[in-house]
DNA sequence: GTTCAGAGTGTACATTATACACATAGTTAA
DNA sequence: TTAACTATGTGTATAATGTACACTCTGAAC
C-alpha cells in the first residue's frame, strides 16, 4: 500500500516522446495560474510530466506511475536520462510565483531524476482525457514557454534519445506492434533529424534479422501495399554482436 | 561560502577509475566498525567514495568536493551514470548497524547519484595520504565485502564506462598527458576487457588525428623507446566526424 | 657482440558503406 | 477499360573500413 506521503524535495520528471508517422512529438502539461479576482492569467506556460516521489516509492515507480496516470498506459519503455539539482532550478519570478500558489510545502530545492520514455502515438490518443495535457511537435519546443528548468531537461532528454537510438533498437518503441520499413524509415529520420537513402536503409533493415516480416500487408492505401514487420526482441538478444570494438 | 549543512536525503557516490599502465583499477574506502569496549571488528568492507549534498552545493560540485577530498585533484572527467533510490538500498543488518552507529540524522530513504570519475593514477598515488583509502584491481571487486548496494553501483558505472569509451575519447582520461601507444591498446584493453591486434590498433589510433606524435621518447627501457603522443581535444571537437547513421 | 624485450611496420581479403534509377501493385479518376 | 497516380520495392559498382597475420628494428643489459 502506497502512503502518498511524498518527500519534499526529491521529484520525478518524464520526458514522453511519441510518434506519429510523421514527426517525433512530446507531451506536455499546460499550467495556468489565474488572479482569483479579475480572473487575469498570470501565468501560462507548460512543463514536463512530473511530480514528487512518495516515501515508499522507487524512482522507477514514480515515473510509471506519472506516466500511467497521463497516458493510462503500463509496461512502456521508460529509462533514466539524469539528474539534476542545480541550485537555480527554480529561478524566474513567474516559477516562485507559481510554487507560492500551490503551496504544499515542498522544499526549496529540489532535486529531479528525469525520465526518457516512447510511446507509439496511435495508442495514446485514445486514452487521453480532455485534460490539459497534449502533443507537440517537438520542432516547436524551441519558441515555447516552459517551467523551471524543463526547456533544458527537455533537450537533454533528447540528446539522450538521439545518441541511445543509434545503438539500441529503441525506435521500435515509438511504432505499433507491427509496422513498414517506410515507417521504421520515417522514425529514425524525425529522431535524428536526417534523410536516409531508401535503398540502403532497406539493406540496413535487411541484416537485422530481429526485424521480421509478417504474412500482412497494408489494405486500401491508394499506392502498392507495404509489408508489415515486428521487432522481436528475443531474436534480438539471441543475434546481437559482441561489438567490442570502438569506434571514434 | 559553503554552509555545509547536509540535504539527510540526498548523497553522491563517486565510482573513481585509475589505470596503473597494466590493469583498471577503482578507488574504494575502508569501513571499519570496532567494538567500544571489547575492540572486536564489527563490520569490515569498503564503500564507494560517497557523501550527502550540502544545502546550497550543485550535485556536480559535490562529487568534485568529494573527489578532491580523496585525491586532491581538481579538473578531473567527472560524470553522472544514474540516480538510485531503491528502497531496499539500506538492508543488510550490517549496514543498519552502521547506520546506527554514525547516527547523523540521515533519512531513512537516501537517493544517490553515482558519479563515475576517470583519473591517470600515476597523478594520485602522490597525494594520497596514509587513509582508509586504497585502490583495487577491477577484477577483483566481485568477491570483495560492499557496503549498501555499492557493489551495484559499481558494475553500473563500469558498464557505463566500457559503453562511453566504444564512443568518445574519455581513455586519454585514464593516462598521464603524453603516453605511448601500447600504453593506449593497454587501457582500451583493461576497460573493455579484450585484446586487439597491434598492427590493426595502430591503423585505427592513426585515423584519429587528435592523436598527435610529440618530439619525445621513451628513456632509459631496455627495448627500443617508444613514440610519445597527447590527446588534443581542440583537434577532436574540430575534426569528429558526424556520425549519424545508426550502428545495431 | 650477442641476447633480450617491446616498438614498429604492410598486404591480401572480407565486410560494410555509399551513390544512384527504374519497375511494380493497387487505387482513383477520366 | 484505360490512364494516371503514389508509395513500395529492388541491384550494382565503387569506396572505405575491418580483420587476419609475421617479421625487422632499436636500444639496454649482459
Amino acid at each position: 500500500m502506497i502512503s502518498h506521503k511524498i518527500v519534499p524535495n526529491i521529484s520525478v520528471d518524464c520526458v514522453i516522446f511519441g510518434f506519429d508517422f510523421e514527426k517525433l512529438n512530446v507531451l506536455l502539461v499546460e499550467r495556468e495560474l489565474k488572479d482569483e479576482k479579475s480572473g487575469e492569467i498570470l501565468i501560462k506556460d507548460h512543463t514536463l510530466a512530473g511530480y514528487h516521489i512518495f516515501e515508499d516509492e522507487d524512482l522507477d515507480s514514480a515515473a510509471a506511475r506519472i506516466l500511467k496516470g497521463l497516458t493510462g498506459l503500463d509496461n512502456i519503455f521508460l529509462e533514466q536520462f539524469g539528474a539534476f539539482g542545480q541550485l537555480d532550478r527554480v529561478s524566474s519570478p513567474k516559477d516562485k510565483m507559481w510554487l507560492d500558489y500551490i503551496k504544499k510545502g515542498f522544499a526549496d530545492r529540489i532535486i529531479t531524476v528525469g525520465y526518457l520514455a516512447l510511446i507509439d502515438n496511435t495508442k495514446v490518443t485514445l486514452t487521453l482525457k480532455d485534460r490539459n495535457v497534449a502533443w507537440f511537435p517537438v520542432a516547436t519546443v524551441k519558441d515555447m514557454e516552459m517551467a523551471f528548468d524543463h526547456k533544458y531537461l527537455f533537450y537533454t532528454a533528447l540528446e539522450a534519445l538521439q545518441r541511445k537510438v543509434k545503438v539500441e533498437p529503441i525506435a521500435f518503441q515509438l511504432l505499433p506492434d507491427y509496422f513498414t520499413i517506410s515507417q521504421l524509415q520515417k522514425v529514425y529520420e524525425a529522431v535524428l533529424g536526417t534523410s536516409f537513402d531508401k535503398r540502403n536503409f532497406r539493406k540496413k533493415v535487411a541484416q537485422m534479422h530481429y526485424v521480421i516480416p509478417l504474412r500482412k500487408k497494408q489494405q486500401g492505401v491508394p499506392h502498392k501495399p507495404a509489408q508489415y514487420y515486428l521487432f522481436s526482441r528475443e531474436v534480438y538478444e539471441k543475434t546481437r554482436k559482441a561489438r567490442i570494438s570502438f569506434i571514434i
